[in-house]
DNA sequence: GACATAATGCAACTGAATTGCATAAAGGTC
DNA sequence: GACCTTTATGCAATTCAGTTGCATTATGTC
């Protein structure tokens, strides 16, 4: 996981000035095993290291176009950032528990999705390939075992 | 592609009233190569058939929870809605143009994700598999041939 | 035709993200 | 260090997609 000294080398590598706020932010999802949605990452910067909205916005936007870190879509309708995987291709599945709403990384080796022999037959450019898996996750399963399902639509209704 | 009593026939199968709306949504979703937006297709409503941005969210919606329709989410902040493919696990990828942010369905024999692999060391339960491209589609490479990219920051940032 | 149920419309609201502009912080030059 | 330019951050207001609550209209049944 990221500490800051890697978090701020890593923004320097880059080119970009390493502002105490983007060093937390990095930092932040650094030590996160899963994609947060920029409201956890608010909330958790709010206990040491509060900062405006907007500004997590545009730091995170930054992050992405830098490809330090991957934003990827939920479920629902927050995206979620996470540290950028460094292999490019080596892009992993998420799943999204439509239950509670956390997302996971999944490391599945029997996704082998060749984007190569698509592009052969594609006619346009592809540059990224995203996987999601949707159900329920396993505390929510543990936790609901024979209660009525009750928020499962979230994921198709957020 | 279906047709209006094809539309009528579906909705009655599953129970539902064929109200002249919900006739004309399915109908359209019909006749649709691509995944459509709200938007979209309250557009193609407004001309010939105008009705509540409301209701249809809420016949969408309805035709999603009784698997006449698929919602899959693009690149951005819209969902998209098409007539659900019949087999279940036969879900293809989409891939959304970060340009002009168009929607295409990909019949990529190539990819054969084994969703019942994954679930069998995941500890969740599996109940869907969305993938998605992104990149730039075929006419948006032709029409900005050595212009700048522009808008293509909008695959990140709707 | 009367009535209960279901479908639609309208207005106001929510949550996530964005924009425009003002202020504050960094960084370079003398 | 003072000055100035560039870059970051904050604040308020706005957009966009979708949702909720409630009134109104249509549908179907007896």
């Amino acid at each position: 996981m990221a500490h800051r000294e890697d978090s701020t080398s890593l923004l320097k590598q880059k080119g970009l000035t390493p502002t105490p706020h983007r060093v937390m932010v990095l930092g932040i999802l650094g030590n996160s095993p899963s994609p947060l949605s920029p409201q956890e990452i608010f909330a958790t910067l709010q206990r040491s290291h509060p900062m405006n909205r907007v500004t997590l916005y545009r730091i995170l936007d930054m992050l992405v176009a830098h490809g330090l870190v991957e934003r990827i879509q939920s479920g629902d309708r927050a995206f979620r950032y996470g540290l950028n995987a460094q292999s490019p291709h080596a892009e992993h599945p998420h799943f999204y528990c439509s239950h509670c709403g956390s997302i996971q990384c999944v490391h599945a080796d029997s996704i082998h999705v060749q984007v190569e022999d698509i592009q052969k037959t594609f006619p346009g450019l592809i540059q990224r390939m995203e996987i999601r898996l949707d159900g329920i996750c396993k505390n929510c399963l543990r936790n609901h075992k024979g209660k009525k399902a009750g928020n499962e639509r979230a994921a198709q209704k957020p």
